[in-house]
DNA sequence: GTTGACATAGGTGAAAATACCTAGAAAGAT
DNA sequence: ATCTTTCTAGGTATTTTCACCTATGTCAAC
């Protein structure tokens, strides 16, 4: 019987998934998480034998979150399920740890085939990303460097919420208390750290990392 | 028995959701549809009772997709399901005819709660998004007019695609061999069609309507 | 055939973002 | 105790955004 952790922010794909898993023969859901600390420590006291680990959630991300579980316990394989066939979340989550990843966009058939191959221990992809994993073998492309929200101060995060919601500078300041001029001194030791260098890509990182939504 | 239409263009929440209710007595799932083209045309075909709309789909948003639908058949009762508890999202989709509004974090016996409700001919609203409508009664707020893709041209769409992805004015102008001013009036042409005033805004509105990928 | 929408692009100006610099006060770590 | 980090904020300069304006050629609609 394998055992499995769901772990997605969203109770009714947790449901979903529970429903749909309760059917396979030999797959057991022994609990379910709703962000990425709570994955993290259910991990630890549950030791599934596989986590379904969506990759965006509030507070510490799929990504941060197989780092850490994998860190601790290698045995466990995590198989990613993300909405977006992105190559830098491919090789991201990858490089944290995870053993497979599945788009929402596919069947629920595949997304047992996966679970089904990491358990043995080897890895699955969706055909959608593999080509990324690929090509980067191919070409010796260096993957770029994992940016996450664990590289940014608590301040640092609040006032890129900020920018992300569309408020300036001054707005910011004011909201916050604080001059403007420092204001801009976090977005910019912000923007090093995370080598970006606009607001639309601020935005983007913002709503990836759950600080924001759309 | 309900029959139901499941509009969502993740395939994995679709079977879920299927599975789901496939154990509810007295509701029968009688199609799928994994964008908002798909399901005004599944809607027209399959006449179900009851439509559960993903809100943010590829093309056809589900906003504009509730729109058309309800306005062929205002018999057929769409309940939003949504990742966001958004007041602009809420208003929107109910403006256009959408009796139902569940969150994604609610569980699934909520949303079964749902269809029963509007079935009947009454709205149901998770608790989260409830109090929007209120308080847009109470203070006779006039909601936002919803804005969507529609109101762009494809070349206003094609710039705000590109400014999304963090490009700078110049930076669009070389990439589609214009001059630099013309892309600045697009961007601000589209910036007063939306009655958006940063690019943080254009981008979440960009992510929201398919036009990239956070 | 005139009207209107669209894509193109130029001018002007204020505001904001981007990118550097320095620097002090407070808090925490070795 | 010293060092580092963080939050704070000021200076300076360049580039970009944002918000108006006008204007021309094209093309579809009426």
């Amino acid at each position: 019987m394998t055992t499995i952790l769901i772990a997605d922010d969203h109770r009714v794909v947790r449901e979903g998934l529970r429903t749909l898993l309760a059917q396979e023969p030999g797959m057991e859901v022994v609990g379910e998480a709703a962000d990425g600390h709570e994955v993290v420590a259910a991990a630890r006291t549950l030791q599934p034998e596989v986590i379904i680990m969506d990759i965006a959630m509030p507070g510490l991300n799929g990504i941060e979150a197989t780092r850490q579980i994998v860190g601790e316990n290698p045995a466990i394989r995590v198989v990613a399920l993300s909405m977006y066939a992105d190559r830098r979340f491919v090789t991201q989550i990858l490089r944290a740890g995870a053993l497979g990843y599945v788009l929402k966009e596919a069947a629920f058939e595949e997304l047992a085939r996966a679970i089904q191959t990491v358990v043995s221990g080897k890895p699955y992809l969706s055909p959608a990303v593999a080509g990324f994993v690929v090509e980067e073998f191919v070409q010796q492309v260096s993957p770029a460097p994992a940016k996450s929200l664990a590289l940014l101060t608590s301040r640092e995060q609040e006032i890129l919420k900020l920018l992300a919601e569309g408020m300036r500078a001054r707005e910011i300041a004011q909201e916050l208390s604080i001059g403007q001029k420092t204001v801009e001194a976090h977005r910019q030791n912000l923007m090093n750290k995370l080598d970006m260098h606009s607001i639309a890509e601020l935005t983007r990182f913002a709503i990836r990392e759950g600080l924001t939504t759309v």
